[in-house]
DNA sequence: CGTGTGACTGACC
DNA sequence: AGGTCAGCCACAC
């Protein structure tokens, strides 16, 4: 298996609950830019006994990744909604629910 | 070793 | 708002 997974799965578990991000996001915060499909890889092929949040990954719009005709595409809202993030038309509104981009981060971060 | 394939992206139109 | 396109890169053939 890639030695890029570990890092890949580690981004994907540290994402808070209730918070969400990009195939692009993990894949930067794992040090591998620009490979979001690499990701896309790394997720599909994850263990299931290690039980990521793999539905806290959307695409860069905030729409959900699997076609809705794939299983996991209405356990993905579900999941989301179950967790209080907001899912209007297979889509989140990343400015309120994006992790490091949050409402909160961007109020009090001293930089901004 | 060449080719096709994505749970992707950003730029365009 | 939605579609196309060219990059993208590890992986399966």
């Amino acid at each position: 298996m890639s030695q890029y997974y570990q890092q890949i799965w580690a981004q994907i578990a540290a994402i808070p609950a209730g918070r969400v991000t990009s195939y692009g996001r993990i894949a930067e915060r794992a040090g591998l830019p620009r490979r979001a499909r690499l990701v896309a890889q790394a997720l599909r092929n994850a263990p299931p006994e290690m039980q990521l949040p793999w539905f806290r990954v959307l695409r860069a719009d905030g729409s959900i990744a699997p076609a809705s005709t794939h299983a996991g595409h209405d356990e993905q809202i579900a999941r989301l909604t179950a967790e209080g993030v907001l899912v209007k038309n297979a889509r989140v509104d990343l400015e309120r629910f994006g992790w490091s981009l949050s409402l909160d981060e961007l109020l009090w971060s001293p930089e901004h």
